[in-house]
DNA sequence: AAGGTGACAGTTT
DNA sequence: TAAACTGCCACCT
């Protein structure tokens, strides 16, 4: 299956994210090539649980900074823990200074 | 087999 | 400026 591929790669990129970053799907997305699959991608954390190397999906937030996901995790206060323990501040389900926590893989990675 | 849903994002009103 | 609509593509019922 080519999804898988891809499955497998959003992973491996959400792993290269660093501690006290966040990204967004949107932007794993573009790195991938699939500009327009960053729900593809939201679904592929889906999925994240159950890989055997940890998939910090704590750190994959949308575009607004949001914890769209905390839903999925174990706890909703489970997902904001997380983040809060890398030193990021969550407020009103929304990351603080997202812009400079921000980590583009279309930027860090690239060249 | 067909329709609906969704861990998003960009554009328009 | 904020809210609402549409586009996208895979998965589920």
């Amino acid at each position: 299956m080519v999804q898988k591929d891809f499955f497998k790669d959003v992973y491996e990129v959400v792993r290269l994210i660093p501690e006290g970053r966040v990204t967004s799907y949107g932007a794993i997305a573009r790195y991938l090539g699939a500009t327009s699959g960053a729900r593809m991608v939201g679904y592929a954390m889906n999925a994240a649980h159950s890989q055997i190397p940890y998939v910090p999906a704590h750190r994959v937030l949308n575009r607004n900074g949001l914890l769209t996901g905390k839903h999925h995790f174990g706890s909703e206060n489970e997902m904001q823990s997380l983040l809060e323990f890398e030193g990021i501040l969550v407020e009103k389900e929304q990351v603080v200074n997202f812009k400079s926590l921000f980590w583009d893989p279309n930027i860090e990675l690239a060249v």
